[in-house]
DNA sequence: ATAATATTAATAATCATTCCTAATATCAAT
DNA sequence: ATTGATATTAGGAATGATTATTAATATTAT
């Protein structure tokens, strides 16, 4: 029935993918939108989103779906970990390797069908530690979390 | 100085609090929107969102960033975990205890401040998991014929 | 009672994302 | 190369969740 959709490598896919591994940041798709558009400047946001959706049925990037309100997307399709920055949303690899027992602890616990995990760690970025210190609201901060 | 807010507790606010408190699930702002309205039918969206976020500062609720588009709200503000179901969206309790050491792991590894995590972890809930089940072995017959 | 402040309902505005459509580009098979 | 089928595109409209605005009302402190 449903015969397999062939993909093409346009300008477009090749050109986001590429923009995307080049950046070592976490960049939203609005982000990468105007990173494109420098090389591509007639392209449109709904290809950028497209795209990145279809990479990511790919298995070549991975979508983010961290805190706050927008995604982020990861050049790098392997499972890992982030830091988010509660201040500035900035986010970053967490330098600690996957849990892969995580889901045994739940096994026969739960009526739901476990089949992975999201961990995400929440801090300040370097620059915003210093301007949360300066303002020091950075302790009651910490208290009140 | 910040002089300090005076806080009422409104009709509105309590009714919020009391339907959030009563049902056992994780509702978004439109469903307790939804749920209040029958009790006070003539309250309005907004006063939900802006009381919802009063009712998180006064540390009587927590607000929920789980994967996915929308926020939830929960009735228990201490710390715990979630799970949630890709396919319906449904959230229930993690059956495991918070991982009180994991910050302890990324200490000097990552030039952020860390101040917490969270984790959720994604499944079918019963429900989806029959549906699920059902659509991969009617898809295998497909696949098969 | 008066003044200051908190809260509300209603609605508009915003933001990220998805959807729609007609035009264009690419591929497979003549 | 031509045709037909399908994938992709640009542009813009639509959606959905959330936030902001505003004028009216309610509560509190003096």
């Amino acid at each position: 029935m449903p015969e397999k959709k062939t993909r093409r490598m346009t300008l477009q896919r090749k050109t986001i993918l590429d923009i995307l591994r080049q950046t070592k940041s976490h960049p939203s798709a609005d982000e990468i939108y105007e990173l494109v558009r420098k090389q591509l400047p007639r392209i449109s946001l709904g290809t950028v989103y497209r795209n990145l959706e279809v990479l990511v049925k790919m298995g070549l990037i991975q979508k983010l779906e961290l805190g706050g309100t927008i995604k982020r997307f990861d050049w790098n399709p392997n499972k890992h970990y982030h830091i988010r920055c509660l201040c500035c949303g900035q986010v970053d690899d967490a330098p600690i390797a996957p849990l892969n027992k995580l889901e045994d602890e739940l096994y026969g616990a739960t009526v739901f069908s476990i089949i992975g995990h999201r961990l995400e760690f929440e801090g300040f970025c370097p620059d915003c530690t210093k301007k949360e210190a300066e303002k020091s609201t950075l302790k009651t901060k910490i208290e009140n979390f």
